[in-house]
DNA sequence: AAAGTTAATTATGAATTCATTATTCAGTCA
DNA sequence: TGACTGAATAATGAATTCATAATTAACTTT
């Protein structure tokens, strides 16, 4: 029996910079929104101490931007932070698949193929939603394998930062059946254990992921102008 | 004339960021070490308020480590730490390396070069401070060569954290030699803008920079047992 | 009515206060 | 003497208060 766990209560200031965190990546927050203190302070119950506390990690976290005496915004994805971002993001990736094929054992694969299969059967069924998370369960399995806290730190962040980006543009028929096919690759590679392929291909997945993306948004200001 | 600039103090607990993450870097406050809020906030002339909110956001970038109810300690730098970051710097700067061929204008190259030769003749003369400001300014302006403000400012973060090592172990002359080859190398491949090359040679640099501070810790061990 | 000015209101930055949890230390008992 | 108990002290987490900057609203003035 572990006692430790009952009292191992997080302050109040995690919990809040977790909270934000998921209100701002879930998209709850919109990008450019005021963040009035008070406010929060009341709907969320606690006093603006803590608030404040968890908003400036989310500052230096990226999530949202502070300015002096005129508080806190949420950060815009820019197409240029998009821009930025996803190169680091495919290079820590790269980096995570040639640690993974050294590191993981094989109960560890064969729980990713299962989850590989799930993401297979939702992309059969249509369902995004699955196929998103069953997606993100596999990426992050494969970071995990890698066995660098450091490295998971800093993928967690940046990929949080780019997540609210599927709330600009929609995943395309193709683009989704294109990841697919990464993704049998990715798979195979795994299986194989070659690490320089498989990070490789991580890397490679991420960039197209970015193609697809700007093109989606660049689609979507042609219907603006 | 910039109005904004006589305007723009920054707010006091963003000072308190920087101040705290110089101390922990040059090593003035020792790994281990407690920090007790109220004799800091004596010596810096603040309030708690403003301090915790530093402490916050060091202990999201990894300087500090809160326990609840227990305060600040300084976090060690582990040899696991090490062996975990240096991977992730290295891929960080392959990227730069490669970016920075494609973007740095050639008055850039030229700033480095610069910063270059006196990196040679602090070597000649033997003047290790003079080496590691050179030697820092030259890979920072690499890594500002590459344009991307989010791989600068991971870069900027694990290349603090690991700043502390060489408080840990002294550089051997051996391998200062062999840094003073690697960044020839590295020049030449910048003057020929061969990106895949100075990646690849930036993340060498900073993986046998990692092999020569690890052995000099087994060495230091060597001589404790 | 529109632009500009000043006063009132609100929101924020920082200090202080309060409550609770750790830590220290004196005293007890084996 | 040495381990345990519990009170006293100190340190921390969080709420509140205070001072100041920003925003809004009211009021001129043209």
């Amino acid at each position: 029996m572990n006692l430790t766990d009952s009292i191992n209560r997080p302050t109040l200031h995690e919990e809040l910079v977790e909270r934000l965190r998921n209100l701002v990546v879930e998209d709850v927050l919109k990008p450019g929104e005021k963040v009035p203190e008070k406010q929060l302070c009341d709907s969320l119950g606690v006093s603006r101490t803590p608030l404040r506390e968890a908003l400036k990690v989310l500052a230096s976290e990226g999530f949202v931007v502070l300015q002096a005496n005129r508080g806190a915004r949420v950060a815009s994805v820019t197409r240029d932070e998009l821009e930025n971002t996803f190169p680091v993001l495919a290079t820590l990736e790269q980096l995570a698949g040639e640690l993974a094929c050294q590191h993981m054992d094989s109960a560890e694969i064969e729980q990713i193929e299962r989850r590989h299969a799930d993401m297979l059967k939702a992309y059969e069924s249509h369902d995004r939603q699955a196929y998103f998370r069953a997606n993100q369960d596999i990426h992050q399995a494969l970071i995990r394998g890698a066995r660098n806290d450091i490295l998971e730190s800093h993928h967690k962040l940046l990929a949080a930062r780019v997540r609210r980006a599927r709330f600009m543009a929609n995943l395309s028929d193709e683009r989704w059946a294109q990841a697919i096919d990464e993704h049998e690759v990715m798979m195979e590679l795994l299986r194989a254990r070659d690490a320089d392929g498989l990070g490789k291909s991580m890397k490679l997945h991420m960039m197209n992921k970015l193609s697809a993306l700007v093109k989606a948004l660049e689609a979507e200001d042609e219907l603006l102008s």
